[in-house]
DNA sequence: GCCGTGTTATTTTTT
DNA sequence: ATAACACGGC
């Protein structure tokens, strides 16, 4: 059975999965086959140690990540041919979780101690800022002075370091900080009131149970009798204490990470975790998985080089049996849409001359805006793609106001989900008459819906015009009624009654085309609470609220569709692909211009294009705009400076000058081609195709003694057509 | 109370 | 360029 597990482990790994008993770090660098260690050592001390599933607690950042190990540990279903560690059976009984949801069901069924109900509400970062927004006005702050946004991150900063409103306001030394204070103390009066609790709060207040309640957490202690970790230098402070908390009896504390590939520092993550780990468990045994199995040589090498020049890491160094594989591809394009053009036709080269599929390429860049240029490329060349989580399903308008609505089934005291829906759809409830309301109830301390409840019942009428009164009046019978409907019928028919009962699917429906969309958007939304319908009316809905809030890409990984991948390098993070391009290798852009002033967050900078190059498995280009559009401007760029980092050697420089297919690789003794016919058209002309209609010649390149034109028509359609057969006429 | 115009900011975003 | 957001006018 020992040997079953340890079956194709190389040592470092095999004493990673071995080492059972005290505390161990594994320092497993990119592609050292991590998840595989983390699986196969459940599956050891399962099997082999004998120690039961529902005693071991596995953690990680992800939803996708806990779902990827499940499936490795059980298969995809229960009958997965593809040979599973574990029996399917023990499914239910092995955690593997994330913190936030971990923390989530901690608090749900021990909240009460804090003041929490089962049915608390998880805020979002959107309903934090509203709530932040609300705290500073009844602050007297002004957001045009201070930025909601970066109290807001003030805040979560201090969560993320276990510091509660209380403990803030004894550390306050600054103006910002006695600013934020401010605000922090009347922020967590509102969630409380609200029966809310945010992100950080999940973590925090967890952990101040643990603190605070030695037998409750002493329940959780006896049972963890192994507790992993993955993704160990992302997490902050509150996790970190989670983790030893949890542990702490048992002392059989795993973590999994790689200093090398924090990036996530702007979102409180904290390196200094690794080394504090160190400290609080000077026993922990450290293993180093240093052999690459998924890029060739020549990447490695290049990356290593890379992430070479920072000062704060654990150094370690990593090889590959691989062979030396193609030199890195460096490419300057003249601006983001050449740039794209050029990807485009590489990939398009390497589909054709060396049959790669289009699932095997991704392209990968700093910010979300860059991937505007590619998809507009990708639209012209009629390439397919995926772009990776650009925007959160979860998180567009409409389906978060069919979500305020359901929350508020479940949370009447809700504030912040009520105001979302009070007057949307408009049902004559404007900001006087919610102004009012609001006061009302911070007068009587009570919510906002019970206030609601109150005016309809006929209390305090004077106050409000009877238009207003009416209003509310109905509003508040349509949440009784779905309240009642919540309490019997399924899910899919609650989400249509509060569609169609409030008036909603009317009200969005009539904006359009683009009403169209966020309606099909809402019937996706009503489509994904099917599967809870095993569950009662009532648990259907707490759960998929749960789901709701702290799942966010569930669906944006189809692996199956056919198309490149576009992504911003954090996202690409724990991906793989046999081609990787980075593109807006510039200064100002890789290394962002918003870390030049900070050798940290330079260092940062670093890592992020470390995590990007080992993402490669054969194939890696680095491609650079002289010119790019920012912000209605347009700049010009300088190289990276981490090209400069890269030895020559490893590199091939293919002509600036657009380069063939036969040239990029043997271009200094390639013999210039003539130059090509003239074509009758060019990019950017206007032309009218007989049955196509109007459109514009988005790219023409000889073939044969012909053109193969491409014409981006005003219908839509994209159409390569051959130059002499084509009816095209050019237009004015 | 609603709508339109002006103003502003715009890295990354596992939960 | 763009889009969210606030303010002021109708």
């Amino acid at each position: 059975m020992a040997t079953a597990i340890l079956e194709g482990l190389n040592l470092q790994q095999q004493e990673a999965v071995e080492h059972i008993e005290g505390p161990l770090l594994i320092v497993a660098g990119p592609g050292s086959g991590k998840t595989r260690v983390i699986t196969r050592r459940i599956a050891y001390l399962v099997k082999v140690c004998g120690v039961s599933p529902r005693r071991i607690l596995a953690v990680t950042f992800t939803n996708k990540a806990a779902r990827e190990m499940q499936e490795r540990l059980f298969g995809k279903s229960e009958k997965d041919p593809g040979a599973p560690l574990l029996d399917w059976g023990m499914r239910r009984d092995l955690i593997v979780s994330t913190f936030h949801a971990f923390c989530a069901s901690v608090l749900r069924r021990e909240g009460e101690p804090l003041g929490l109900t089962r049915d608390f509400t998880i805020y979002d970062g959107e309903d934090q800022l509203s709530v932040v927004r609300q705290a500073m006005e009844e602050a007297e702050l002004d957001p045009k002075q201070y930025a909601p946004r970066a109290i807001l991150d003030t805040i979560s900063g201090a969560k993320a370091q276990l510091i509660d409103a209380e403990g803030y306001r004894r550390l306050v030394q600054s103006h910002w900080e006695e600013i934020v204070q401010q605000v922090y103390h009347r922020y967590q009066d509102r969630l409380a009131g609200n029966q809310a609790v945010d992100f950080d709060d999940l973590l925090m207040k967890a952990c101040l149970l643990f603190r605070d309640h030695p037998d409750v957490l002493e329940r959780y202690q006896d049972r963890y009798l192994h507790t992993l970790i993955d993704e160990f230098q992302d997490t902050n402070l509150a996790q970190y204490e989670l983790a030893r908390q949890l542990a702490g009896r048992h002392r059989n504390l795993c973590v999994v990470g790689d200093p090398d590939q924090s990036i996530y520092s702007w979102r409180h993550a904290d390196i200094r975790n690794i080394l504090s780990f160190q400290r609080d468990f000077p026993d922990a045994k450290r293993v180093t998985l240093a052999e690459n199995y998924r890029s060739t040589q020549v990447i490695l090498d290049a990356a290593q080089h890379i992430i070479a020049a920072n000062k704060e890491r654990l150094e370690k160094s990593l090889f590959t049996r691989r062979d030396e594989g193609r030199p890195i591809v460096v490419h300057e394009a003249y601006n983001q849409d050449e740039e794209a053009q050029w990807v485009l036709q590489e990939v398009d080269r390497l589909r054709k001359e060396e049959k790669a599929s289009l699932k095997d390429v991704a392209v990968m860049y700093r910010v979300n805006a860059q991937s505007r240029a590619l998809e507009e490329g990708c639209l012209r060349y009629g390439v397919p793609y995926k772009l990776v989580g650009a925007l959160r399903f979860y998180q567009r308008r409409e389906i978060k106001d069919v979500i305020a609505y359901l929350r508020l089934l479940v949370n009447p005291q809700d504030d912040v989900s009520l105001l979302r829906v009070l007057n949307v759809p408009p049902r004559g409830i404007g900001t006087k008459t919610q102004d009012e309301l609001v006061r009302q109830a911070r007068d009587l301390g009570i919510p906002l819906m019970e206030a609601l409840g109150r005016v309809s019942k006929g209390a305090q009428e004077a106050a409000f015009p009877s238009a207003g009164r009416a209003a509310m009046t109905r509003f508040y019978e349509l949440m009784t009624a779905l309240s009642r409907a919540s309490q019997e019928q399924d899910l899919p028919s609650l989400i249509d009654q509060v569609v169609e009962r409030s008036g909603y699917r009317r009200h969005i429906l009539e904006e359009g085309k683009e009403g169209e969309e966020r309606w099909d958007n809402v019937m996706e939304f009503r489509a994904s609470a099917q599967e809870f319908g095993d569950l009662e009316p009532r648990e259907a809905l707490t759960a998929f609220l749960e789901r709701v809030a702290l799942v966010s890409d569930q669906d944006n990984l189809d692996e199956t569709k056919e198309g490149i991948t576009l992504t911003t390098l954090h996202q690409a993070k724990g991906l793989e692909f046999p081609v990787v391009f980075m593109v807006g290798m510039e200064e100002r852009l890789l290394p962002h211009s918003r870390s030049f002033d900070d050798p940290a967050e330079m260092e940062e900078e670093r890592r992020l294009c470390y995590v990007g190059m080992t993402r490669a498995k054969d194939r890696l280009y680095l491609v650079r705009a002289f010119r790019r559009n920012v912000m209605g401007g347009n700049q010009t760029g300088v190289p990276s400076r981490f090209l400069q980092d890269i030895p020559p050697h490893l590199i091939l420089r293919p002509p600036p000058a657009k380069a063939s297919a036969e040239a990029l690789w043997d271009w200094s003794a390639a013999p210039r081609k003539e130059p090509s016919p003239k074509s009758a058209l060019s990019v950017g002309d206007h032309v009218r195709h007989a049955k196509f209609g109007e459109g514009i010649v988005v790219n023409c390149v000889p073939s044969g003694s012909d053109h193969e034109v491409t014409v981006a028509f005003k219908g839509g359609g994209v159409k390569r057509l051959l130059l002499s057969y084509a009816p095209l006429e050019p237009v004015e």
